[in-house]
DNA sequence: GCCAACGTTGGC
DNA sequence: GCCAACGTTGGC
């Protein structure tokens, strides 16, 4: 079993949202790097720590589980979809989500905060210009944080 | 809203 | 295969 990290912008898509859904598709992944880690590392059981982006502050909210292996992500097929691509076929999908299940809701705990712990110096999401949107999380860091909520 | 960092595209 | 141009992300 690994532990990730998942961004989401709350006013796309926010933890209540999933508290409220039980279950989710990831779609909308267009990045390879993130793809691959669903395609190849990702397994049902996986623990995801949801952090919400882009907004004020951004951190660390809940976690969640991968409930489901990576499948092609429907919204690319769809031409009134934003993440259409063109490019995508039936036969030869690019993009692929996983399914995650809402676990539980936490105090946030803030990009702010988690930087203040040296434990947890090496996070990518602690990286400057760090945009990747799903990255693996250390077991000890999960940890640590864990004991932080 | 700004802008630094990064990924992707496409001309050559 | 290089790299400039462009688009996006996301903290601030």
């Amino acid at each position: 079993m690994r532990y990730w990290l998942m961004k989401s912008e709350p006013d796309a898509y926010s933890i209540d949202q999933l508290a409220a859904d039980k279950t989710t598709a990831w779609t909308g992944i267009r990045n390879y790097q993130a793809r691959n880690f669903m395609r190849d590392q990702m397994s049902k059981g996986d623990r995801v720590f949801f952090y919400h982006s882009n907004c004020n502050p951004p951190g660390i909210i809940g976690v969640a589980e991968v409930c489901k292996l990576a499948y092609p992500d429907e919204t690319q097929f769809d031409p009134n979809n934003h993440y259409f691509d063109s490019t995508a076929t039936r036969d030869q999908p690019r993009w692929l989500n996983v399914d995650i299940r809402f676990i539980k809701k936490n105090r946030l705990v803030s990009l702010d905060e988690l930087r203040q712990h040296p434990a947890l110096q090496n996070m990518r999401i602690l990286a400057r210009g760090n945009r990747l949107s799903i990255t693996p999380v250390d077991p000890a860091e999960w940890q640590y944080i864990e004991g932080l909520f």
